[in-house]
DNA sequence: GCTTTTTACTTGTAGCGTCAAGCAATGACT
DNA sequence: AGTCATTGCTTGACGCTACAAGTAAAAAGC
């Protein structure tokens, strides 16, 4: 065929909801933290992945694997979270190209402080709007996404097990 | 309760799958407009929503409206696309604080030229890795998020008909 | 009719992300 | 052991978005 496969009607219904999420969703998380704890929503996510990990540290490849980010991405976050005290970047003594990120206690301290209005804001912008259906559905159709934008599966850790 | 309430488990893995499509998703899109055409996602919607306009033409705050953006950022987004000949900004007749938009022959080629190579892609990353049930479960969901993110329902003519 | 408020939009600035380029260490290959 | 490619990360410049402040017109109040 020469012409283009456009959308079904439903499915144009469905893909028009979905990105006035994609441009609505990233605002409100975002200028939630920024207004409570001067984070970014990235900012945060990266923090609270550190907390997680063994020894709350992690290297910039790992941690940007985590994250969803580009590697030149993690590194300018690193560095302002850096100079709020809240990471400390060390060299790796394994592959000396290698660099750990790892949580401070200040901030391990700023995750704890600011973990509870952010899931707040989730609950009260998504999570409890769905029921349990709801949500079985999304991690299903969320997952199938995934496998087409993430097709090495770097998030397997979170995304596919 | 002093505690906030906590994810389950489940919701906990569906919300991580979700924000990992939301991390990913804009990017996708954006580098294939950006290669194909020189045009943001936001930049192609905006064009593709006039497009979709009685005469081609919008006022501004009902273009920012369809597109979910402040009218700041439409403000320099239509600067942008008037520079390079796509939109036409008039003086609105009937109340003279108002503008409006509208897209030129040249814009409306632009969108022709575009639509085809964006569908292929949305395709790609999203809807064809979903069947009939899951457009359906996704269309219901984000209906019900978009609830939350957009009470007074700005987007009814697109997402809530 | 004169102020006050609201609506519609524009503009400047500051900050974050992307891209391209770079460097340094490592591994592969001969 | 010497070259070449790859990996891991950093840096600088540029572009887009949010935020704040400003202008101008219209509507509302008195």
């Amino acid at each position: 065929m020469n012409h283009p496969r456009w959308l079904t009607p439903e499915q144009r219904h469905s893909w028009i909801r979905f990105i006035s999420v994609l441009e609505l969703l990233p605002g409100v998380l975002d200028s939630q933290l920024q207004h409570d704890a001067e984070l970014t929503h990235f900012e945060y996510l990266t923090l609270a992945r550190l907390s997680e990990a063994p020894e709350r540290t992690l290297r910039m490849t790992a941690l940007s694997s985590a994250t969803n980010a580009s590697l030149a991405r993690l590194s300018h976050v690193i560095a302002r979270l850096e100079k709020r005290g809240f990471v400390a970047r060390t060299p790796c003594p394994e592959d000396r190209r290698a660099t750990n990120a790892s949580l401070t206690e200040v901030g391990w301290q700023k995750v704890v402080e600011t973990a509870p209005g952010h899931v707040a804001t989730v609950r009260d912008s998504v999570i409890d709007a769905l029921d349990a259906a709801d949500v079985a559905d999304l991690d299903r159709i969320m997952g199938r996404i995934l496998s087409r934008l993430d097709p090495t599966n770097r998030l397997r850790s979170w995304g596919t097990e």
